[in-house]
DNA sequence: CGGGCGATTGATTGCCTTCAAACGTGGTGG
DNA sequence: CCACCACGTTTGAAGGCAATCAATCGCCCG
């Protein structure tokens, strides 16, 4: 197994090419995927675990007559493909071109059931994309439309605004899917918040949050 | 600590009154609330975690404005209320009256810090219920009113019929609720399933799934 | 028998989707 | 280097589905 233990600053240059999971740096693959490649396919044998090292990845589900629902969008630093099952539970794509490390998740279970702080990493993981989930159901069951698009804009911007600059790296119709719209309505509210003075569009992949207490009174209008 | 070895049938008599996860059963105390009471709230400190015994307990999570999003049903044997955190992050209350089992949260972390097959259990059902919200956000956020409710009828079913009967502890409101739906819509969504000889409904209450297969169909129209 | 609450049904409104067309931009080949 | 094409985005017009508003029904309980 490539586990090593891994001591805060020190192993800075080699993490680059590892997933740390509490005490342990477990030591990966560095992969690069282009645009709209799939990275593992819904039933799949989850065989590993991935870390974006740089781009975006969106993972989703299809229903059985394919509309898509985009359940997450993954950036520098994240996590994803932790499946508890032998098979992936849903459908990982490169948004845009992406660096990822991908680890064997055999090296993660094994040190999950030898190394309490790696087993506690993982619930903690599990747990805050549980939260999150939570939070999206509650914009996907009771919120209008410009409201979700205003949520996912403060989310982005890591709710709270240190930078008023955001890139969005993926397309209105990601958007839309991620927040059960459509292309068309996802770009009206866009429209409408640019008339309201809450952020103006340079160019459409690029927001610049003009006031972002309005755009926080959208968001629970 | 009231935790104690759990040999499989064994404790049967006793293990009515306590919480299994891996090899420990913990010791709880029993509790009884009534309809529509809360059991914990939204950002209170989070001491204790339970097992329904009988009845039926929502949990669910509220917009800034009030709005209600229904996220799950617990019923007999279902666990709630295992929050990471210190506080709780979202709001339990009974649909009907019901008996719950209660133990102390930390008894439960103190042992997933010492026995693996706790730690695990643990990490199972939290990614079991990321299993459910992920389900739940593809019905939120792309299917219309019938194919929820026909989604919801076949969940509760267990999705495969074993029995064709079905009580319902909770209202229209509460089933609007989960939908991200209008107390109508889900009302004449029941009504249209009645016509089309899917179901029948010899009380609002009580379901009887004439055509499954029918259902199957409405779910993914 | 009467009151109250949940459920059903009907009529209308409104928001989002659908359908359709034009715009802009980035990339490619002439 | 420019023209053109393709694709993503924007905008407009019309339609549909679920929400809202409103009234009635049915049932449980007092």
């Amino acid at each position: 197994m490539q586990t090593q233990a891994f001591s805060g600053k020190a192993a800075a240059i080699s993490a680059q090419d590892s997933i740390e999971m509490g005490d342990v740096a477990f030591r990966g693959v560095r992969m690069r995927y282009e645009r709209n490649e799939e990275i593992f396919g819904q039933d799949e044998p989850a065989e590993y675990c991935y870390r974006v090292l740089s781009g975006a990845v969106r993972t989703m589900r299809f229903s059985a007559d394919g509309r898509r629902q985009i359940l997450g969008f993954h950036m520098a630093g994240d996590l994803f493909g932790l499946e508890l099952g032998d098979k992936y539970a849903l459908t990982a794509e490169a948004v845009g071109a992406c660096e990822l490390v991908m680890v064997r998740r055999s090296a993660i279970d094994k040190a999950a059931s030898e190394n309490a702080s790696v087993a506690r990493a993982l619930l903690q993981l599990t747990s805050a994309q549980l939260t999150h989930m939570r939070e999206h159901a509650l914009v996907l069951g009771r919120k209008g439309a410009g409201e979700r698009v205003a949520a996912f804009l403060l989310q982005l911007a890591g709710r709270f605004v240190t930078t008023r600059e955001l890139d969005l790296p993926m397309s209105r119709a990601d958007i839309a899917d991620y927040l059960g719209l459509t292309i068309e309505t996802v770009s009206r509210a866009f429209s409408e918040f640019e008339r309201n003075a809450a952020i103006s569009l340079p160019s459409s992949r690029h927001v610049v949050m003009r006031n972002p207490v309005a755009l926080h009174e959208l968001e629970a209008a």
